[in-house]
DNA sequence: ATTATTAATCGTAATATTGCAATAAACGAA
DNA sequence: TTCGTTTATTGCAATATTACGATTAATAAT
């Protein structure tokens, strides 16, 4: 037990929950605002910023990347991270849809 | 080794990461969809229409009142929950502020 | 009062996530 | 080539989350 039994949950439900856990933990939350922000991207300067391990950071950087959140480009030896903004819109459709829903019923 | 450092992570950052905690996982997707849609918010047919156990349920409800996104009403024996709004609007704000940010360089 | 119904809580098992040191890999510079 | 720089990966320890059976608490019905 402990597993997350989504077999259960239609294809939207785990959807929104998927990329949700992008957002869950304040570190990818600060990645994602300094890539926004940022006049660079360079993995090595958001470890700098951030505070957290470089192996950490990297971690953190692979789970954006494997939800196609950010896309990396290699240069040199540096590595440069930016926001996937077709991704990221279609991100932002599904979750402000789930948001935008209409209360039918309020009794509470 | 496994904490979550909130302290290095400003206010903005933390609230968002423990918001989209309350959409990282299906079943609380899922709980708040019948919410939105269903006629009826009584706890027992969550747990009916959802298919995880009772326990399980109530822990994935309790976990939506602390965060404040649901409330709810004892009626009799059951328990009826319903949407908060005032605390939705809030966070649907703050999301999408955060998912409304212009990139300001993009270089990949 | 006794019994049935409903939901919360407790205890426990299992999996998932977070964090980092150490190491590896890949490249540029000397 | 050799050394320094940068990022990814591995291995591990610790905490967090998920799930559920069993129990408890509270109320309704008989």
């Amino acid at each position: 037990m402990g597993v997350t039994k989504s077999e259960i949950f239609t294809d939207a439900q785990n959807k929104i929950a998927t990329l949700a856990k992008a957002f869950a933990h304040p570190a990818r939350v600060a990645i994602l605002h300094q890539l926004f922000k940022s006049e660079t991207c360079i993995c090595g300067d958001l470890v700098h910023e951030i505070g957290l391990a470089q192996a950490t950071i990297s971690q953190h950087l692979k789970e954006l990347k494997n939800l196609g959140l950010i896309k990396g480009n290699i240069e040199g030896t540096s590595v440069c991270y930016c926001i996937n903004e077709k991704k990221w819109q279609e991100m932002k459709q599904l979750l402000t849809t789930f948001f935008n829903q209409e209360i039918k019923l309020n009794c509470c």
